[in-house]
DNA sequence: ATGCATTTGTTCGTATGTATC
DNA sequence: AGATACATACGAACAAATGCA
């Protein structure tokens, strides 16, 4: 018995090699966002492989958002700087392939923005509770100017929140969320012929969202913040999923 | 002024045209998991590119965890079942270059477990909430005998949370920023001298949670789920991070 | 502003190891 | 065991695009 524990041996791929040797110089801050690779042609000598195990290494830190290479350029592609680009195309992905519902979607909205604006409550500064008011100011502006600019609005009163929470990952998450499902149901916003008096409610929630926030109530503020998210989304998702999307009201 | 607003002219690689048919066709559903995709040679053919363009279109896919491709196989790639796999890939690498904090990684867990916990009290099922009490007597058994049982049954009984919550994002990030924090800190766990006293304090915060979740109180299910959760990782975040921690605390 | 040299994007041909029948 | 089809990898070539003198 005992013996050397021998583990089976995975046939690893040529350009997968290059691949965690240029990731790990890239995530080791060996390599900084805006510096270059060397070109192509220089790879192949440093890696001892051929062009195309080169080319196909790259491609696949172009998809995972680390670098990026244009054609004719002769610095070598370009190490760029972070970008939740990768989690997003991923998370849109898993929206489709696992099939998850606008009513997942819509809750984890709530819990993300709710504890954003727990934590904003507690955590913002008085420079960031003026940005908040301002993007409010403008959702009011906005529901005689344009059809765009309520929501651009409102956008940015949820990113100042996630910024003000002081946790990047939360900020994250949060824009990537939001952006799949207002991609989800943009048709449908379009055409709902009682939008004035949905951009007439959303704009009181977020008063009221803000007055709690000024006022240093992280717990009303999310609380408020999970019922505006509510009531602003419960008409697109389907009836029998709307009691999930209450069970986090209170 | 006004006439047709032209669009910028992006350059489109031939293999991206390549992966967004295979993508579409699979997210799509018209091709399903288990399913093959032609051989590279018969891509070539239906896309009327070269097999390097056929090859670095399906590093791409692979990359994004869609498909795989062995050597030898004569079927062509494999079309995969959904894996979160390249949500976790991106997201680990988004801690990495965004220089996220242990403190936001905890913070992160702490509102997509307490949010889970709180869905789980009100939704569950009774064999689910079987599975929750079944976990937490492998964690009292496991005080004793190994030292990663312990471990893995406290994974079990989060996995079945985050199950019974119903929602399949939250489960899926869930078990992501899990294996992340954890990966951060799997050194330090080790060497722990007080190891015995802190598994039994957690064994005593599992209970609790679950007593809550069987009585089907959410928000008291959270907090106790959230005061777990700093108790057991506030030793291992920067003092000055704690504070932010704190925030979530009722 | 114009070439010029270099780089990437793409194609084609070939050799090799491997899995399946 | 052999034949077949496949993916992996290499190398040479041409076109298009870029940066620089």
């Amino acid at each position: 018995m005992g013996g050397p524990r021998f583990e089976p041996v995975r046939t690893v791929r040529a350009y997968e090699r290059v691949v965690e040797q240029v990731e790990e110089a890239i995530e080791s801050g060996a390599l900084s966002p805006g510096e270059r690779l060397p070109s192509e042609r220089e790879l192949m000598v440093q890696f001892s492989v051929s062009r195309s195990t080169v080319r196909e290494a790259l491609r696949v830190l172009q998809a995972r958002g680390l670098v990026r290479s244009r054609p004719g350029d002769p610095n070598g592609a370009e190490v760029l700087p972070f970008s939740p680009a990768a989690l997003h195309k991923s998370m849109t992905t898993l929206a489709r392939v696992a099939e998850l519902s606008l009513a997942e979607l819509v809750q984890f909205r709530m819990v993300l923005d709710s504890s954003a604006v727990l934590l904003a409550a507690r955590l913002r500064t008085d420079a960031e509770l003026a940005e908040m008011a301002a993007a409010v100011s403008a959702m009011r502006d906005a529901v005689e100017a344009g059809r765009d600019a309520f929501g651009e609005a409102d956008v940015v009163f949820h990113d100042v929140v996630a910024r003000a929470s002081g946790n990047k990952l939360i900020q994250i998450c949060t824009d990537v969320v939001r952006s799949i499902v207002l991609k989800l149901i943009s048709e449908k916003l379009a055409d709902a012929d009682d939008r004035e008096a949905l951009m007439r409610q959303s704009i009181r929630h977020h008063e009221e969202v803000l007055a709690a926030v000024r006022a240093g109530d992280g717990p009303l503020a999310a609380q408020l913040s999970r019922k505006a998210m509510y009531d602003y989304y419960a008409g697109y998702v389907q009836a029998d999923e709307r009691s999930a999307l209450r069970a986090l009201l209170d």
